[in-house]
RNA sequence: AAAGUGGACUGGGUGAUUGCGUGCAGCUUCGGCUGUGCGAGGAAAGUCCGGGCUCCACAGGGCAGGACGCUGGCUAACGACCAGUGGGGGGAACCCCAGGACAGUGCCACAGAAAAAAACCGCCCUAAACGCAGAAGACCGUGAGCAAGAUACGCAGCAGAUACGCAGCACUAUUUGUACCCAGGUGUGCUUUUCGGAGCCACCACAUGUCGCAAUUUCGCUAAUAUGCAUUUUGACUGAAUACAGCACACACAGACGCAGGGCAAGGGUGCAAAGGUGGUGUAAGAGACCACCGGCAAUUGGGUGACCAAUUGGCCAGGCAAACCCCGUCCGGAGCAAGGCAAACAGAGAUAACGGGCUGCCCGCCCAGGUCUCGGGUAUGCUGCUAGAGGUGGUCGGUAACGGCCAUCCCAGAGGGAUAAUCACCCACUGCCUUCGGGCAGGGACAGAACCCGGCUUAUAGGUCCACUUUUAUU
RNA sequence: GGGAACAAAGCUCAAAGGAAUGAGCACCUGUGUCCGAAACAGGCGGUUACAGGUUCAAAUCCUGUUGUUCCCA
């Protein structure tokens, strides 16, 4: 889990992203970044009813989005709103394929750099 | 052991690394940091009932509307639960159902004469019209016989055609065609449940019948034995009704039969359902008209808090549907934690004038002077409510039980785009394949995620554990 | 979080408890035409969302599921 500025709480957040914002596709993902008006580095996920019907299912989508990112996110540039919109497909997608999808998308967006820090914290096999 | 019935419980475990929310304590440069505790469920779900809590008149009256419905308990309350009553299902453990159809209205398709005071076929002619008609023996008179046939006749069947001034109709007439024409009865029997139909099986019953390397006694025939004949029992097989043209007989002016008028509701057929059932007596024919038993109803007596049960007596009793309207009884004011409270922010312009708004669908009643409408602007912010409760666990007492009293002990989620996790290793359970029966390889973890809180109900749920009971089989 | 409505042929909808139910469009076949459209004639197509109950009988009445849509904030 991610600390709570880290993260997009408002809804009017959420909903000036979807207009404003620059879409990005993969497979399992869709990442949408717009810049942020000063230092914050907000990320949000988004799994609609359209992907499971069972609550269940979808928190476990959210929490592995999440627990995939925190791997990254030390690297991303400051200054960015981004918001991962979850597809259909990952539902049977397995942990380590959405965390190379993340890797992907995140470097097409160009907001992320190696530099920034270390090597993340558990970058697992 | 197998099959089953009812109930209770469980709902993967251990470890490593990296993380999240929150209570408390300490430190702090007030941003946080450190330590420590806690962190999804039996259904958290559906929102189908019932409450607490909050606001609206601390909650009012009437109508409308809704829910429930055998009896007695239990409870904060309930449609939950417990104990009982009656009915139904099951071989049993056990399960399911539950006010009122003599307060009223309505419905019961098709079929059928009739779907609630019925009469089509049928049975009858006692009483009442001393009815009509009726001698060419009758448009098929009635009865018991004979006997060939296979549709000529009959017919409570079905279908068609034609006709009565015209049009229409038909429990009309005439005519044509056609199907069928049965020796049965009984059964907690079988063919998956119910109803109907059909078939099968078993048993019983019928006959001037036929047959037999069958049995047998008395009598008779034969010289005698066997055989045969006859008789009886038994077995096997076979057959089948009624009506009708025809023939003959009897009855019928003391009035048959028919028409009309009446009596009856037994039988037939229709249907889910047909006016208590079965058997007798009785009668012109019949009928709870009368009798016995059964079912139902009413009264009396006894038992039970009560639903109800038992006994006796009486009269002889006219369907179903209220998950149709309805009647009776009991209960229900409305809205919901996005309730509500505090703080912050916005509170500009114009119009209208007691018409209005608030606690509801309506009426009353009560309350509101920051009333309502239009345009324009702003907000969806922070804190609180927010988790110690009809709470859990254990014991004990009362009660058949649900449940209740008392004592001890424990503190057990509190988010707000919403934490409770991600990855890996081993074990455990399961599935598939291979197997040298040691195991190996692969797959892979039921339903499902708190949002103010409780009591139920309903629905989803892999696998596992336990208790009580029923039936059958085996062993002792 | 709370509340309401709906589900029937491929689509849009009728049907007062009484033949397991229709109509229009679509589809198929035929007629017709050089070919097609229109027209005419005929046909196919339904577990009335699912499960249980009430009733002699359920698309309809009652209860519970599933799905879809809408409303309040």
């Amino acid at each position: 889990m991610l600390p709570r500025e880290e993260r997009l709480c408002r809804r009017n957040d959420f909903s000036h992203l979807q207009k404003a914002g620059k879409s990005l596709r993969s497979r399992l993902l869709r990442l949408i970044v717009a810049p942020a008006p000063d230092e914050r580095r907000l990320v949000g996920f988004t799994v609609s009813k359209r992907i499971s019907k069972k609550a269940t299912e979808r928190n476990r989508i959210k929490r592995r989005l999440r627990s995939a990112y925190r791997v990254f996110y030390p690297q991303v540039n400051r200054g960015v709103f981004l918001l991962f919109v979850a597809q259909d497909a990952i539902l049977n997608a397995s942990f380590d394929e959405i965390q190379i999808q993340i890797k992907r998308l995140l470097g097409e967006a160009g907001v992320y750099s190696s530099k920034n820090a270390g090597t993340p914290a558990c970058a697992s096999d």
